[in-house]
DNA sequence: GATGAATGAGTGTTCATTCAT
DNA sequence: TATGAATGAACACTCATTCAT
């Protein structure tokens, strides 16, 4: 049911999956308690298939934002991370905290190594093509970089400078001239 | 007392503060749920003794990063940073993880801002006197990349690259010929 | 739910507020814990239902007491009085016993002067009809008997004269002949 | 030790058995709370014994009330529990909240009995001497009385009209012209 | 499919009591 | 005699989960 899982994800995505109550949920999506018990088998498995869902949505795009120039393709990636980080930070914030429960929750493992595999190999073939030195590390420092960058926006929300961060990155890895 | 102390720092720093009962704590002390309110007035009460003890035991070595050169006292501090991360995952993954529940516990803003402009303010000076283009962004950039690093590392531990990631940095940051 | 009320009135009106445990009520309705707090919002909640239905079944009646000779009305409350302490004499108790934590709950207050402001000024106006010498002073010495004969009979229950008190009563404030 | 029962008498008396604490006990008089059982087997013993010594107090007075004149013993014995309630409110505050605990503190059962016949009695011999017409009956009107006007008195303090209603119970038993 | 009454294990916290010192 | 660290059972309250309807 969308209902719920809207319900379920803007709520734990905001407070937390131990601050968050399956009453409070079913109160938000307009239900009963006992009806989530229909569509989940618990609410870790809410959890579960908020959380794939959620991956799943996120990754339909990536498609869009390849060109046929490296740079701009690079620059795409990095924009549509500034914007998606601007447009659904909640999103963000739950992948981020989920992380750190990795062992309560098996199904967070996959999502992490994915995540990480993913953009990661990405990067390095890009960097790669745009003859960057040791497109390996900087690919890894790269992916670091963006971990890290969106938990300081998570954290310090307006106060943090996004825009001048976003623009700083396009600059130094799409418009510089490498070193030859 | 310490025993109580490191059981509530392991636990809080794995599990996060929510998902870590009292009772749990006491169980891994060694000693009675009652007792620990002759130490704490309340759970909350210990997470803040707790962070506050670390932050102390942390910050004290920062003076002797210092060096005449200061491409070695970035060499120092990224040392220092890396052998932090492998010495003391638990000090990071607790501020981490707590820097998550900001609008709950009024401290750990403190701690937080304290953690951030510390390295920030002092990094961009550092980069001003490498002569690196743009020292502003490039601090905040780095302190970004100190978080996503460990971030990173805290959450795949073993199978992350984390003396490859150190070299790279320094190599980086520290031994490149700039631009001139 | 009525099965949780009769047994939180009983044992609070027997062992006072703080005595009462709400394990204790919950065992004596034969129900869960967990289930009073699906009707009662906490424990204060549910004495404070519990005070507000009871005054409401116990003030009904009162109309029915009035008639044309004052001397009639006062007999009949004076007989109101004592049939009521000793069909629900839990009701008195519980009152009584609330009465002492008037700091405490907020609403026990308005419940005391209703109870107080609503025999004496009514008691009075009789008094003064009957032309009993110092009708307010009289009054007040009632209901503080009244209150002093119910604290008295709860205490001792079956030792205590009831019934010959009701006839002292009645004899000596709705037979004798007053002096002129 | 006079510091521990003081401490506790006073408390006790205004915050209720149930509400004061050991511990509170201890820290208002200046020991440890382990030295408190040294002194007294539990906190249940411990009440006992403060409400025997209390009683004991009480009742070494009640000689120095008689006179030769019975209308003066009973105007003595009047002012002397309105002196009384004014003078330890505690006391009789702590003395009518016990009463109601009778099922689960034994001995209130004896002190409550004692008092009550203990004035009963007498007051009724001395209305005896003083020919008032059914002098039993009368005698336990008056203590019942006593009871309600403590009662109301402790319950809205300042506000009781204390003065007033002494003076009008001289009058009305003390002065008044019997009818022959 | 949908409800919500009901449960029971769990939460943080308090406190009378014990005991080694 | 005196302490206070330590205990464990109790407290009010929460909540994921079940189930008769």
């Amino acid at each position: 049911m969308k209902k719920i899982m809207d319900a379920a994800f803007s709520l734990i995505a905001s407070q937390g999956y131990d601050a968050t109550s399956i009453a409070q949920i079913a109160r938000e999506a307009g239900v009963s308690k006992g009806l989530m018990y229909n569509y989940f088998d618990s609410k870790e498995d809410l959890l579960e298939k908020l959380v794939k869902g959620a991956m799943n949505e996120g990754d339909k795009v990536i498609g869009e934002l390849l060109s046929d120039d490296p740079k701009v393709t690079l620059q795409n990636i990095i924009k549509w991370f500034f914007k998606q980080l601007r447009e659904r930070p909640e999103y963000w914030r739950l992948m981020t905290v989920l992380t750190f429960r990795i062992d309560k929750f098996a199904f967070v493992h996959d999502m992490a190594t994915h995540k990480m595999k993913g953009y990661t190999s990405f990067l390095k073939e890009l960097l790669e093509k745009i003859n960057f030195p040791n497109p390996a590390g900087e690919a890894k420092l790269m992916a670091a970089l963006f971990d890290g960058i969106a938990i300081q926006y998570l954290v310090i929300k307006e106060d943090y400078p996004l825009a001048e961060m976003e623009n700083f990155l396009i600059k130094k890895y799409c418009k510089k001239k490498l070193i030859a």
